[in-house]
DNA sequence: CCATCTGGTTTGTGTCACGTACTACTTGGC
DNA sequence: GCCAAGTAGTACGTGACACAAACCAGATGG
């Protein structure tokens, strides 16, 4: 039974959109056996080698959750640990190629999903779409 | 640092932007305490009354899964349970009038925090960009 | 009235995130 | 050099969250 309460506020299009988008994010990752926020590690990972510590700002996390993070990957065989050639406590933490394998199939997984969903729009829009939210995401962070 | 990899894909600034909006419902729960999950159970009691089974279907959750939620969210006097009057098995659960308002003062945060994400965006930006949302939004989930 | 279905809870397992405490290495001053 | 402070990472304990499987109890259709 939907409801109909008029036409949406701002805040609520996005923050709908927002779990919307999750969802799909969710379900492309499952196929792979992967949650979230695995995957967004893996993305990051596509073109970095960063520390532990950087890992952690880039998801938003206390250096204490990467640990178990990092380490449920690297048990899959997704990522691996190597000592810092400049730092002996430190640790950088990269993709191996069967991370970097299955991190391309879950892209483009999420990418035919999220055509999917932009599917009725027309191109105009769609590249309205972009250009909107890339502005928002580009907004500083406070 | 920044990479610069040029302009976004559709895929990327949407994906990008829904970690945006979940970080801003993210920080608007912590004010009080809340996680999203408990957030959103609250936002879809809003303006309902249902029983477990269907507030898992609106959260995409299972059932068993709803039992915990929700007797956190009861614990701390948020929700309340209560016996359906047609059904013996069924439970219905609503806000209480504390979970009513702290429902208010998120809704309230997640607005100002939304608004000051959309700060820089003409209100005809502003408006296309719901709209675009609002379409997405609304596209049936298959 | 019985077989079946459905709503909900329980229990056990695993992921995820945090705070605190700890180890080990690095760095800045002396 | 050497020591105090700072920093990178891990270990451990705790709690929220999610699922599956097993279960109970009330509903429902023959």
């Amino acid at each position: 039974m939907i409801v109909d309460d008029g036409p949406l506020t701002t805040t609520d299009a996005l923050v709908r959109l927002s779990f919307r988008v999750q969802r799909v994010l969710a379900e492309a990752a499952a196929e792979h056996d992967l949650s979230v926020i695995q995957l967004r590690l893996l993305g990051i990972l596509r073109d970095r080698t960063p520390g532990m510590v950087e890992l952690g700002r880039h998801l938003g996390l206390d250096k204490s959750s990467m640990t178990g993070l990092v380490s449920r990957a690297e048990k899959r065989g997704l990522v691996e640990r190597s000592p810092s050639p400049d730092d002996g406590r430190a640790v950088r933490v990269a993709l191996t190629p069967r991370g970097r394998e299955l991190t391309a199939h879950c892209t483009a997984e999420v990418d035919r999903r999220i055509a999917a969903l932009t599917d009725h729009l027309t191109a105009a829009q769609r590249t309205r779409l972009t250009a909107l939210a890339t502005t928002l995401v580009q907004a500083p962070t406070d």
